[in-house]
DNA sequence: GCCGGAATAT
DNA sequence: CATATTCCGG
């Protein structure tokens, strides 16, 4: 489904700066629809609108030389402008990417099972937007994952491997993609490293979160979208973000019939990822809210 | 009432 | 299947 058509990025770009769209990041991140569902496009309003619900997730691209973008809808060639009011809001499907993910199991690493609780997750990930329920939902699933995991591979530990141990089919897809301290695997056994020395957790402090989430991940590569998958039907209007950030691109589309190298992503993510676990290289255990990947 | 966790729904 | 939403104890 990743096959898109050239036509997407065409239309993309002369929908892309737009410029009411664009500036308005001065302080508050809504999103599009937040603000046409709203009514509070016009510039003549003065009102300010609570910044309750915005949904600016990180979702970096797969890979610096992938330039994936998000597929937001537009009016379908219809109306750009804003026309479905769409009282009931709702937010878009959180998209797990590979990196959110990672996020989270680093933050539920450092944690501690104990104390890795959908609230305490949530606000260790700094994640704006993202929701007591995303996360609870989301370690739902991690937690089935762990625990199947722990059934079938014992001693392998299919932590630090990208592929894990028993060879698991695409079932683990997103997870396996994440390293996973061995601690969780198995709460009361092998301590090897049953280090939880600080978990500050009193530093559950709702100050700066915004900023430091964006500050975090910003660090490195951030590109600031999230796609939708086309999922159309079920959401009457389509999200977009905003480009909360300097959206660049490495504009390395030269698809203009040179298919020189780039083999054309197979498809859903990447699994790369980079085990600093290198020979000697000791690894440190990443920090947490370390936007690497 | 809020929160966490599983169950259920989309 | 992946998330979301609902339901049920604490």
């Amino acid at each position: 489904m990743r096959e898109d058509d050239s036509t997407w990025f065409s239309k993309w770009e002369e929908e892309l700066p737009s410029p009411e769209e664009l500036m308005p990041l001065s302080q508050t991140l809504i999103t599009h629809d937040l603000a046409v569902a709203f009514d509070i496009r016009n510039p003549n309003s003065p009102q300010q609108p609570p910044p309750p619900p915005l949904l600016p997730l990180q979702t970096p691209s797969s890979q610096p030389n992938s330039a994936e973008f998000d597929s937001a809808e537009l009016g379908g060639g219809g109306g750009a402008t804003g026309d479905e009011p769409a009282r009931t809001l709702k937010r878009p499907r959180l998209v797990w990417t590979p990196q959110l993910h990672k996020r989270f199991v680093d933050a539920v690493a450092h944690l501690g099972i104990k104390n890795a609780v959908p609230k305490t997750i949530m606000q260790l990930m700094s994640v704006d937007g993202l929701t007591r329920e995303n996360v609870a939902s989301h370690l739902q699933k991690y937690r089935l994952y762990l625990k199947r995991m722990q059934g079938l591979s014992s001693g392998g530990g299919g932590a630090g491997g990208g592929l894990t141990g028993g060879g698991d089919p695409a079932t683990d897809h997103l997870f396996a993609s994440s390293p996973v301290p061995a601690h969780f695997l198995h709460p009361g056994r092998a301590n090897s490293d049953n280090f939880l020395p600080f978990v500050p957790v009193a530093a559950l402090q709702q100050h700066h979160h915004q900023m430091a989430a964006a500050a975090a991940v910003g660090h490195q590569q951030l590109q600031t979208q999230y796609r939708q998958i086309g999922h159309f039907g079920s959401q009457p209007n389509g999200q977009f973000e905003h480009p909360f950030l300097s959206r660049q691109s490495q504009t390395v589309h030269h698809r203009i019939g040179a298919p020189v190298n780039n083999p054309v992503v197979p498809s859903s993510y990447v699994e790369d990822m980079e085990s600093a676990t290198a020979a000697n290289g000791r690894k440190v255990l990443t920090l947490f809210p370390t936007g690497d990947d």
